[in-house]
DNA sequence: GTTAGCACTCTCCCTATGAGAGTGCTAATC
DNA sequence: GATTAGCACTCTCATAGGGAGAGTGCTAAC
């Protein structure tokens, strides 16, 4: 355990290495925060530090860095949350309550709102759930054989798909199909709706049933992402030099981030941070996660990250995450009645 | 006019500075392209070329660059076009019939096989008509008095958003009410319907009416965006310093190229190159983007582009964007029969 | 018109050099 | 025993210098 010295003094080197982006001094710990100790004092307690594997310095004479394990300690010990004022939450609620009501609106907004409000990179997945049902599906003709088939999830999710239809059916008869079919497929998951299937006597109703248990699987595969940010966080010291960027780029994609995010499934009150190693992707070792998710449990659970440097400012974006997670919540609840 | 010689040995110049991406020697020219002159006739001609305003180079005594001008002389009348092989084209076209037929999926696909091939930013936006048409309106029951209202427009996008209903009606009643509406409104634009609504004598069918109008007028707006490639794009030498790649990044947004793409409003039939400052836009100054519109004059209207620094392989890609702008109509056609 | 030859220019890479920042250690002090 | 002053030492970083190399432009000869 460490000394109430060595912990401010912890907390002072990683809250300065945050906002500087620069190895700490003794010199800039004692002026910058008027110590009444000497700088050899604090050379003392930092090389104590380091000894315990905290900080550590980039070479010999260098300031110091927080270690991976100095950042944990950080966040679970030390670090002051930044609450968010009454009008910070109001300015952000504003912006919801002024764009259309509508999910994807609501998501795409969050993503952008929290990025600016972090300055990093903000990913929100959309809600889904584990085994999502069929609310209605509609038949669109488009031409004689054709017709779009058109599914609205219950977890508010729209998914599409051309099949074909008997030649001489126009929208009346789809209608009617269409009608027949929701009758019997209302509210059904995906494995219950090919069960169902046999039991139409018509053959394209049969062919079509399962085409939207198809449609219905499809809703439970990969979660559509919102992501923001990008330039914000790419124009950190952290990715000053082009290769480094370059690869920031590469991963920064929706079909990485899908992997790195992992699906909760049910969502936790607070967030999780993952700094660094903790994270299992590899190229996630130089970053920071915090993660949260929204939604009911049992219900369509989504989430809400951002994503950055290790120096991230922690006790600015926990809170934050945590907030739009909830926010989201709510949002959802409004959606859901 | 230039003559002969001359035309010739510009169009090495370019070949060699798009291959190299570093200004081209009278020695490289002779010696890897066994002119039968010596260097120094081939310098009074870049010398003269210069002059002319078709090259420069960047200090006294580098080699030479191609200017503006240059590359434009060089599309226009030297180029060789790199032709499309057979085995290219049935790569390219087995993909598509891999995927689910499907407008989104093979938009998507033609994005990202089209930057694979020329190894920049491709972007492909989604056809639009300059005015769309209703096709079948949806109610989809969320709660009582909330429903989700579902537009399939004529160009095959889906516009949804949340609409306010009667608290008694179910589902049952929403489908009336959504046939009653479709039996009016269908294959309407949005200033159709909007003259119609008042001709409902039921408020609420009024009301939902003026919805579809908004819904039918957002289809016309912002085209979605398929944006692929942006890695390969910025490994190029041309974005090898932090800053000129952080520059790049934020502008290859999907908001920023919306604007630069500007929609033609009717296929052409070739491709439309902008090299540098012929692009309005000032960030796109040291960009080329090769843009062609596909689908149907008077209908539904889409464009595939590519961007890429000046120096770009134009004999590779002028043809291959061509080349996607057919294929994408080609599968419009599929599409609407 | 073409070419050989050569002076000249500019970049690029390497080295070195000095200033500056910061530490670690030792010995003295509280 | 903890703290501190002092100082040698280390490492970076920015700057300057100095070839080597690549390439041109020009001149004079072919």
């Amino acid at each position: 355990m460490l000394t109430q010295r060595r912990a401010d003094i912890l907390n002072l080197v990683v809250d300065e290495y945050i906002g500087t982006a620069a190895p700490v001094s003794s010199r800039a710990l004692v002026d910058r925060h008027n110590l009444d100790v000497s700088t050899a004092t604090v050379r003392n307690e930092l090389a104590a530090l380091e000894q315990e594997g905290y900080i550590t310095h980039p070479y010999t004479s260098a300031g110091r860095i927080p270690s991976n394990t100095g950042y944990r300690f950080y966040v679970e010990e030390l670090m002051a949350e930044e609450p968010i004022g009454a009008d910070e939450r109001r300015t952000i609620e504003h912006q919801f309550y002024q764009v259309a009501p509508g999910l994807d609106e609501w998501l795409q907004l969050a993503a952008s709102v929290l990025a600016a409000a972090v300055g990093n990179v903000a990913v929100v997945a959309r809600p889904q759930r584990p085994v999502p049902h069929l609310r209605q599906a509609q038949l669109v003709h488009l031409r004689p054989g054709a017709a779009l088939l058109v599914g609205v999830l219950d977890d508010g999710s729209i998914q599409e798909r051309i099949v074909s239809v008997p030649e001489d059916e126009g929208q009346p008869e789809l209608l009617a199909r269409a009608s027949r079919l929701n009758d019997r497929l209302s509210l059904s998951d995906s494995d219950r709706i090919r069960t169902i299937a046999p039991q139409f006597e018509d053959d394209d109703d049969r062919r079509l049933t399962l085409e939207i248990a198809d449609l219905v699987a499809e809703g439970a595969s990969a979660a559509q992402l919102f992501i923001e940010g990008i330039r914000a966080a790419l124009a950190q010291p952290e990715f000053s030099t082009a290769d480094r960027m370059l690869d920031a780029v590469e991963h920064l994609e929706a079909y990485e981030l899908r992997g790195a995010l992992r699906p909760p499934h049910s969502p936790d009150p607070g967030a999780r941070v993952l700094i660094g190693d903790e994270n299992e992707r590899s190229w996630l070792h130089d970053w920071t996660m915090v993660i949260s998710a929204f939604g009911e449990p049992g219900g369509a659970v989504g989430s809400v990250a951002v994503l950055g440097p290790t120096r991230m400012h922690y006790g600015h974006t926990i809170p934050r995450v945590r907030y739009f997670a909830r926010l989201m919540t709510d949002l959802l609840h409004e959606l859901d009645g």
